[in-house]
DNA sequence: TCTAAGTCTAGTAGTTTGCTAGGTTTTAAT
DNA sequence: ATTAAAACCTAGCAAACTACTAGACTTAGA
């Protein structure tokens, strides 16, 4: 139940792009120096949110990041789930196949309800919301 | 943002015992029987259930667990909070020294509001609720 | 062509996870 | 007093994960 440092920084990106979302795209070097982290373990921590589609990027000279939509269209649920892989807490509340009990588990309950307080959360809050 | 496998078991432990509260204490022999787990590792399980007073421990013969209180009044929110060392999501938001930026971080509210969330749901449900 | 950007891949020390295993202590029943 | 069944404690371990660093490569505007 813990969140990683991954999906900590990827937030941070996120949000420092929100706030500069009208002035085009950004270099990973700038957020980098404003957010206090390494450039190059940025690369690694923005490349799932630019595979999720949240990002266009724009390579070669003068190029950087940007988002993909406005901030008011882009959910923390987006940006947790690209950088945690999807918001699961366990493989056995989707997939009903990875534990044969799950039909009468009561603890997957527990769990399902849970999850939904999670997704209902982050599904609610934007961005947009953040930034403001 | 995973559960657990030490916690979801930890949860089965609890719900098992919380079904038969009047009964009296159950060996986890028993328990991982039921639960199809080893009883070695659940001991391990257990362990921090016990520590966090969750559970009253009869040792020798004919000895075993029972719930501390009775079902309605232990919260879910108790048995993770055990199993995991708190409910924290990530140190920041609990520790203001952690993270110099943490007054004026923004990041810091989003993941706030998730532990907000979390922590609301888990208080609110009790085994009680689940078992029946 | 130079240069500043992103991309891809590999490595790595340290930690965590999900166990297994063995021995010790406690206590009721015999 | 002995036995047996239970909890307790500690150690070990392979595999995975985490939080990075590093370097070589590609892209594209000035």
């Amino acid at each position: 139940m813990k969140i990683s440092t991954k999906t900590r920084y990827g937030m941070r990106v996120m949000l420092d792009l929100a706030a500069r979302y009208e002035e085009g795209c950004t270099p990973l070097k700038d957020i980098a120096e404003r957010q206090g982290l390494s450039k190059k373990y940025l690369e690694q921590v923005v490349a799932p949110l630019a595979a999720a589609g949240l990002l266009t990027v724009t390579r070669g000279y003068a190029g950087g990041y940007q988002l993909a939509r406005a901030p008011r269209d882009i959910t923390l649920a987006d940006v947790v789930s690209a950088s945690e892989d999807g918001l699961e807490l366990m493989t056995c509340t989707s997939d009903l196949l990875a534990c044969e009990r799950a039909d009468s588990c009561p603890s997957r309950r527990i769990w399902g309800g849970l999850q939904d307080a999670i997704n209902d959360y982050l599904q609610r809050q934007t961005l947009a919301d953040m930034v403001a």
